[in-house]
DNA sequence: GCCGTTTTCGGCCCGACTGTTTTCAGTCG
């Protein structure tokens, strides 16, 4: 049972216990050990063994014996008695927004609705305005609830909705009055996927600002308005939200909307210990009641005698800790990547040349690029033989003379084979700068198969980096059974980079695991595989995985200059 | 249910909007 199984039981005994009335405190241990559980990078199974389960911040003896139960026996008695006791209607009916615990029990046990369907119906016939509290305008919502709950797709990836963001803050910008517009929320956490928009923003009247958020042509629809702030659903299908503050408070608004939740309360938690109460309008000072809003974001931490700290991390992890004793370091920047080591031309796969490709390169300042097309056997991508592969090298090294500003380094995208050997030609060996092993078969392997292919491969001493080492791709293919932990401890050993791959929906490896890599002592490669010029910028959500783990640039091959690169490929060789 | 250089018991973040209410509960982020 996986890390995310279990996450998802404990998110639902969460949700039952909602129902249940129980005590909130109680549902939000759930919810924190749901969330836990979910972002920890070892196995649980691991963890039991080990009898590290309760070392898990959040999870304690009770929760850890649940878990236990889960995977010895793959059931949960204390969940299965829950359910029992409890329709299943409820959960549904609570999918719909708008709908919790409370309305979801009434609706169950005085109309007898067990299903969105039934739900949809009841509204429609007017059957819920008839009970007390409830008048037409709950019918209204509840009909357009459940319309946007059938439309409403799986959270985007962060590669899709930030195009669309840009858009909205450059019009919202050009609004007289608005000022400070920027995102907030998972996108400027950039976190890979994103559940809706949110924008925060300064204006000497709020209320005319949120007027003209809801006014702009994306807008579909428009949810809830108040003097503050908004909520609308765009054409696209996306929710957004908006905040407004006066300008005082910028600092304040847009740390109370960055943070995760967790992050935010134990930040509020952390505050209060101390005296204060933290708001989007400002620092309050119990004793004496006055509040202090903060125009600067970093001096809402600073305050409080924190480190100010980037938006990737605030994920309610140990950065409160970390921060109280000064012990953030400087995140690697996009500022730092010297070079990209995984992108693809026309000669395979891509669309673009190589000469486009190095002058795309050149001009977001790197001072090298790997060509890294594919190897023969991956036919479907047009896979480049030993000849071709002769010829691009010799291409390569013309294009190089021709410019010796930047460096175009030979390479390949090597296929990992079933046995574990990597499919380079030998021939050319010593002439490819960096070769690149990934696997793209067999990805559902059993943990041991697909441990050991990669061990194998990182063994093989002409390997630079590992491509995508799990295989996942978000919203179509689980991550492969590898397991990482062996993985990280023989690429440390080997010096075999681990590549943090920078296409939107694979970002492979993930935050959690690229953290747990560089724990290991494993360098990593933070890479585009950019199948044309335009995707050379994917390197920004390498990064951003990359200072989501935690990574600095000494932990990242590619920050490395072009002297410096060669030199470490060559001494890892021999 | 979790957690602790103030605590092993008694706490556990903060505020906005909605609908239907005469003062607030429910829901959300």
């Amino acid at each position: 049972m996986s890390n995310a199984e279990i996450s998802e039981i404990l998110n639902r005994i969460a949700e039952l216990l909602e129902i249940k009335g129980e005590s909130r405190y109680r549902i939000y241990a759930y919810q924190r050990a749901a969330e836990a559980i979910a972002s920890e990078p070892v196995d649980a199974r691991t963890l039991m063994e080990q009898g590290r389960l309760e070392n898990v911040p959040g999870i304690g003896k009770s929760i850890a014996a649940k878990i236990t139960e889960l995977l010895k026996t793959g059931h949960l008695k204390y969940y299965e008695d829950l359910q029992a006791g409890l329709p299943s209607a409820i959960v549904h009916l609570m999918e719909v927004p708008g709908i919790g615990p409370k309305t979801a029990m009434r609706l169950y046990n005085e109309l007898g609705i067990t299903s969105v369907a039934e739900l949809e119906a009841a509204a429609r016939a007017g059957r819920i305005s008839g009970l007390p509290g409830y008048g037409p305008k709950t019918e209204e919502n509840i009909l357009r609830d459940v319309h946007n709950l059938r439309l409403h797709e799986e959270r985007r990836l962060l590669g899709e909705v930030l195009p669309v963001v840009a858009d909205m803050i450059a019009a919202l910008r050009s609004v007289p009055g608005i000022r400070n517009i920027v995102p907030a929320g998972s996108i400027r956490r950039m976190e890979e996927t994103v559940g809706d928009i949110d924008l925060v923003a300064t204006a000497g009247d709020p209320a005319k600002a949120v007027q003209a958020f809801v006014k702009l042509p994306q807008v579909r629809e428009v949810l809830g308005q108040g003097p503050t702030k908004a909520t609308v659903v765009l054409r696209n299908g996306i929710q957004a939200d908006i905040r407004v503050v006066p300008d005082e408070a910028f600092g304040s608004l847009l740390q109370h909307f960055t943070g995760n939740k967790a992050h935010n309360i134990i930040l509020r938690e952390y505050a209060k210990s101390k005296g204060y109460s933290i708001s989007e309008y400002g620092i309050t000072d119990l004793r004496t009641g006055t509040i202090k809003p903060y125009a600067d974001e970093n001096e809402v931490y600073e305050s409080l005698g924190l480190q100010p700290m980037p938006p990737e991390i605030r994920l309610g992890t140990n950065e409160i800790e970390r921060a109280a004793r000064h012990d953030i370091p400087r995140l690697v920047t996009l500022a730092d990547i010297k070079g990209d080591l995984h992108v693809h031309s026309d000669w395979s796969d891509g669309v673009a040349s190589i000469e486009d490709l190095a002058r795309g390169a050149k001009a977001m300042g790197y001072e090298y690029i790997a060509i890294c097309d594919h190897s023969a056997s991956l036919a479907i991508a047009n896979g480049l033989s030993a000849e071709r592969l002769r010829k691009q090298i010799d291409t390569v090294r013309r294009l190089n003379e021709a410019d010796p500003s930047f460096r175009i380094l030979t390479g390949i995208e090597a296929n990992i084979r079933g046995d574990g050997t990597v499919e380079v030609p030998e021939e050319l060996l010593g002439e490819i700068d960096v070769v690149v092993a990934s696997i793209h078969s067999g990805l559902s392997q059993s943990s041991e198969k697909i441990t050991t292919r990669l061990t194998k491969a990182i063994h093989q001493p002409f390997v630079a980096v590992i491509g995508h080492p799990t295989g996942r791709i978000l919203g179509h293919r689980e991550p492969s059974m590898v397991d990482l932990g062996a993985i990280f401890a023989q690429a440390a050993g080997q010096r075999t980079a681990m590549e943090i791959n920078g296409i939107p929906d694979r970002l492979d490896l993930r935050d959690v695991q690229a953290r747990q890599a560089m724990e290991a002592g494993a360098i990593l490669s933070t890479n585009s595989d950019a199948h044309s010029v335009d995707q050379l910028s994917q390197m920004l959500y390498a990064v951003a995985v990359a200072r989501r783990g935690w990574l600095e640039a000494r932990h990242i091959l590619n920050t490395k200059p072009l002297g410096e690169l060669l030199e470490w490929l060559r001494a890892r060789r021999k």
